[in-house]
RNA sequence: GGGCGUGUAGAUCAGUUGGAAGAUCGCUACCUUGGCAUGGUAGAGGCCCCGAGUUCAAAUCUCGGCACGUCCA
């Protein structure tokens, strides 16, 4: 069974017919009756350029989305809707996606499982999201986005609970009825376009909103689930009805904004201001000046209404479309070369998508996030990169901070964010200098990876493209212009080569996407209740009794040393390893059993014991902690937080955990920063850690519901990770740190004593691995590196005090005396080489010289240098030495009569059999080493024989 | 999370099949000049990132670590 037609009240009462398009069949209503397309089709083209659909909106760029949300919201709000403040553009709620990229990410997984109650019922609100699967249409398509903002209206509907607030008929209809009226729409440019919707494992019918032919909306009515029994069938997978029945409706604002500007295309309509500043500082006026019988206004508005009807989209051959393109602007009567179309739209691309780009940016740092080389953070790096580059190919001088601290304040209204202003800007300035930095890298690279290749090729081999932009960050195009600025001018790109490029990272990331996720089970937990933890109640709780319920034995290779058998308790105090914290160890014991527990693992919602011996189920146990790694643990869990905190206060807002580990030894905490710490960043961190732990006596633990967690204490609360439950316990140390964590803490902060960071280090690029050991570790800490410098001050014979100042001196000696040694080997070289002694022979003209020498084959060489160098005296030289097992080393003058008569290749190995060894190198020299430097002798003398001496 | 790449003089970087550690700039001294820009000559400056392994021999090959870069997800 496929879903039912969407017949709806509202469609008749407004005169609107159900149809078939004839381009792409799918069925729509409409109140033109003889339309026959959709309106979103190849034959459609924007009937709204010059000419906007939306009156009542003259305003452009920031003021015109602010009237045209304002309009939005208040329509619904005024309908029983409750107005919701936009979500961050961080999603940190959730660990599957890093960017929030429509308005119902903001409710995703938490309120659409059903898990957690919605913040209001129904709700409206416009939120800014962030996509970059389409980054680069963006500019050229005149209606692409990096970042948009999705208004919508939601609703999550129990019809099980009674709880139907409203579905289809009363959406469309308050579409509708805002379209027409609150904008003024006429009804005979609104298409509404039938057409399911799935995705992620739900689904639902769902209608696409066209008007003048641009897609304004589309209502979602997401009430399936996938189920291999369900009975509805949607784009081949079978589906079934769900409890929880979501209207999930989208209104791209932008869009509205360009359909009340009439603007050529969405950009001028957003950007305005910025479009026009581009334009002048790139000359872009100037170009078609070289054709005066241009009409430039003409030709931008045909390329706007044919841009509606161009399926501009990623992927699609650049070249081929160039020339449709071409092909029905001369349809229309404008006559255009490809190079007059290219030195358009090429320019006018980038004017459009650096606005774009800068407001994305904008977005993103704003947020908090640190630009970084993986993750979340390469896409900010991504998006300045590609603003860079266009920049430079439009040649303005301006700098990224520049641009951006413009984009705030003529696109953003110098809006405060939680990043600062200045904090944007610093980051900005060192992206560019890593911008500038990688460029001036990848001209080098260039120049040395194409020294074999002829300055008159024409093509790069594609290897070397291939690893230019894999490994050094050099885009195709900008190898090529590099290229052609170091000499190599007449290479091009290969045409399809982009495309290419794109194919193999494709296939590359297909065939990563092959590993193995291992997931724990054990056979007959399931049916048991949830552990009760003890834990929560109070902390400090080391003994309690609880009754088996579970005991089975356990095999694999990730089990401690002697562990055997997992065992499950109604209740316990062992806190399972989660949230970075290591579990808790201890012992389970019954009047005839004692067993140790070596590790505690939450699996499937319950806290299983590792132990090393089983138990009977039924059994009453007296479990007992290990009270002294569970005390390390919580020094380390909560001083992580407090270093959290004084990080954030020192450094910035931009300070956002990436990830840490509690165990007995130490703790690691990541974040997120700009720059590498110093020792000075570190202590300062340090000592307001440890003010904290004199200045704040209690930690307030409190348990909230999702619901009032986020809206009281917003969504820096999930440092630790995307929440999982209903449920948020939230650990607050004044108002120092307010974190959702689900660990063991101090009630009193005094209880850790103190706390050291003792170093850190990089983990990628934007964010540091901080160590840190607080409590008894932290005793430990300090009492190992006395030793190592009680050791060390030992060595040398001095006071500890004295101990850096000696190793100075003593690393300053070493490297002269080392200076030292070698003048004197050299010195030994020229006495040893100089003399008319019983080595030296000549034989018919050529000096031979053939002696033992000291040292290994560095000093010999040196010997040889002497020796042989002088053209003036053609000179063959064999040395051999008793040093590590004997070396020989043959030489002749290069270029001369002892060079053409003898080979020390041929002579090395003729002789070296003696020290049974083996050696190689050039005709004029020739070195190798033995494992018998007994036999130097006989090798020497053999030497003489063959040369007839 | 995965792929690729780079660590050599104060700076920027070369370094061929493993076989004699280099260039340019900067630095010091001297020469040229009335002085400077400049030009010339000479010199100083190297734990070839660290640690193992292979080898007669490792800056070079292999493995591990540290530091850094880059692309993709």
């Amino acid at each position: 069974m496929a879903l039912a037609p969407i017949d709806l009240a509202v469609f008749h009462d407004n005169g609107f017919i159900r149809k078939q398009c004839r381009v792409t069949n799918l069925w729509f209503w409409t109140a033109e009756h003889n339309r026959e397309t959709c309106g979103d089709t190849s034959e459609d083209e924007y009937t709204f350029i010059g000419n906007p659909l939306i009156s009542g909106f003259s305003m452009r760029g920031k003021a015109l989305k602010d009237a045209m949300r304002e309009a939005f919201l208040n329509f619904f709000e005024n309908d029983e809707h409750t107005r919701i403040e936009p979500y961050p553009i961080l999603a940190r709620w959730r660990d599957d996606i890093h960017l929030t990229i429509a308005s119902i990410a903001d409710f995703q997984p938490h309120v659409t499982s059903g898990m957690v109650e919605p913040p209001a019922n129904p709700l409206t609100i416009s939120q800014p999201c962030i996509r970059l699967t389409d980054v680069d249409a963006v500019g050229r398509s005149g209606r692409h986005l990096t970042t948009f903002e999705m208004m919508a209206h939601h609703v999550f509907n129990r019809p099980d609970e009674g709880k139907m607030f409203y579905w289809m008929e009363e959406c469309v209809r308050y579409c509708h009825k805002m379209l027409t009226e609150t904008f003024g729409i006429d009804a005979n440019q609104i298409t509404y376009v039938e057409n399911p919707w799935c995705g992620g494992g739900n689904a639902g019918p769902a209608v696409e909103v066209i008007v003048g032919g641009l897609e304004l909306a589309t209502l979602v009515f997401m009430n399936l689930e996938e189920a291999d029994d369900g009975e509805i069938e949607i784009k081949g997978d079978k589906y079934r009805e769900m409890p929880l029945q979501i209207i999930d409706t989208g209104y791209g604002l932008e869009r509205f904004c360009w359909a009340a500007a009439g603007t050529p295309t969405i950009y001028e309509a957003i950007y305005p201001e910025t479009v026009d500043w581009l334009k002048n500082l790139s000359g872009f006026y100037s170009i078609t000046e070289q054709w005066p019988s241009l009409d430039l206004a003409t030709i931008l508005g045909e390329m706007s209404r044919l841009n509606g009807i161009m399926n501009i989209e990623v992927g699609v051959d650049g070249d081929e479309l160039t020339t449709l393109f071409i092909n029905k602007l001369s349809e229309r009567g404008i006559k255009l070369t490809t190079e007059q179309f290219n030195s358009i739209t090429d320019p006018l691309a980038r004017i459009y998508a650096i606005p774009d780009h800068l407001h994305a940016l904008c977005n993103m740092l704003g947020d908090g996030l640190v630009p970084s080389n993986a993750k979340a953070g390469y896409l900010a790096r991504m998006l300045a990169r590609r603003t860079l580059r266009m920049r430079d190919e439009l040649g303005i001088d301006v700098s990224l901070a520049e641009l951006i601290q413009h984009h705030i304040e003529i696109n953003l209204g110098n809006k405060t964010m939680k990043q600062t202003h200045d904090g944007i800007a610093t980051i900005c300035r060192l992206e560019e200098e890593k911008y500038a930095e990688m460029l001036r890298k990848g001209e080098q690279v260039i120049k040395t990876m194409l020294n074999s290749t002829d300055k008159s090729a024409t093509v790069i081999a594609d290897e070397l493209l291939f690893s230019l932009n894999d490994s050094h960050g050099i885009a195709p195009e900008m190898a090529i212009s590099l290229a052609r600025k170091s000499g190599w001018k007449h290479t091009t790109l290969r045409s399809g080569f982009t495309a290419e490029l794109a194919e193999r990272h494709a296939r590359m990331a297909k065939e990563a996407a092959i590993e193995n996720v291992k997931q724990e089970s054990m056979s007959g937990i399931s049916s048991l209740p949830p552990t009760n933890p003890l834990y929560y109640d109070n902390v400090y709780q080391a003994e309690f009794d609880a009754s088996v319920l579970h005991c089975e034995a356990l095999s694999g290779d990730d089990l401690p040393d002697g562990a055997t058998h997992g065992i499950v308790l109604d209740r316990t105090c062992f806190y399972p390893e989660g949230g970075g914290q290591e579990a808790d160890f201890g012992t389970l014991s019954t009047d005839s059993v004692h067993c140790r527990v070596l590790d505690t693992r939450r699996i499937d919602g319950r806290i299983v014991h590792i132990t090393d011996a089983p138990l009977n189920n039924g059994d009453v146990v007296h479990g007992s902690l290990d009270w002294n790694r569970r005390k390390q643990l919580m020094d380390h869990h909560t001083s992580v937080h407090i270093i959290g905190g004084a990080a954030r206060r020192i450094l910035g807002p931009h300070i956002y955990q990436a990830g840490s580990n509690k165990s007995a030894d130490s703790a690691r905490l990541d974040i997120t920063h700009y720059n590498r710490l110093t020792r000075s960043d570190l202590d300062a961190i340090e000592k307001m850690a440890n003010d904290v732990i004199v200045q704040v006596p209690k930690t307030e633990k409190t348990v909230l519901n999702r619901k009032d967690a986020d809206r009281k204490h917003g969504f820096d609360l999930y440092q630790g990770g995307a929440p999982k439950g209903a449920t948020i316990r939230v650990l607050r140390i004044s108002d120092h740190d307010i974190q959702a964590c689900g660990g063991t803490h101090h009630d009193e902060l005094g209880q850790i004593g103190s706390i050291r960071l003792v170093r850190s280090t990089a983990v990628q690029d934007g964010v540091e691995r901080l160590h840190i050991v607080a409590g008894q570790a932290a005793l430990d800490y300090a009492r190992d590196q006395d030793g190592i410098l009680r050791q060390t001050s030992n060595v040398f014979g001095v006071s500890i005090n004295d101990v850096p100042r000696t190793a100075e001196r003593f690393f300053a000696e070493w490297k002269e005396q080392r200076k030292r040694i070698e003048q004197l080997e050299a010195e030994i070289v020229r006495l040893k080489t100089t003399g008319g002694d019983d080595n030296t022979f000549t034989q018919d003209g050529v000096r031979v010289v053939i002696m033992e020498a000291d040292g290994g084959l560095k000093n010999m060489s040196r010997m040889l240098k002497e020796l042989t160098l002088d053209s003036n005296k053609p000179t063959l030289a064999i040395l051999g030495s008793r040093d590590g097992g004997g070396k020989l080393m043959v030489a002749t003058t290069e270029n001369s009569l002892a060079s053409q008569r003898y080979d020390a290749i041929e002579i090395l190995n003729s002789i070296i059999v003696h020290i049974a060894g083996g050696g190689g190198g050039r005709p004029t020299f020739a070195q190798g080493g033995g494992s018998k430097p007994e036999g130097l002798t006989d090798c020497l003398d053999a030497a003489k024989q063959l040369i007839g001496l």
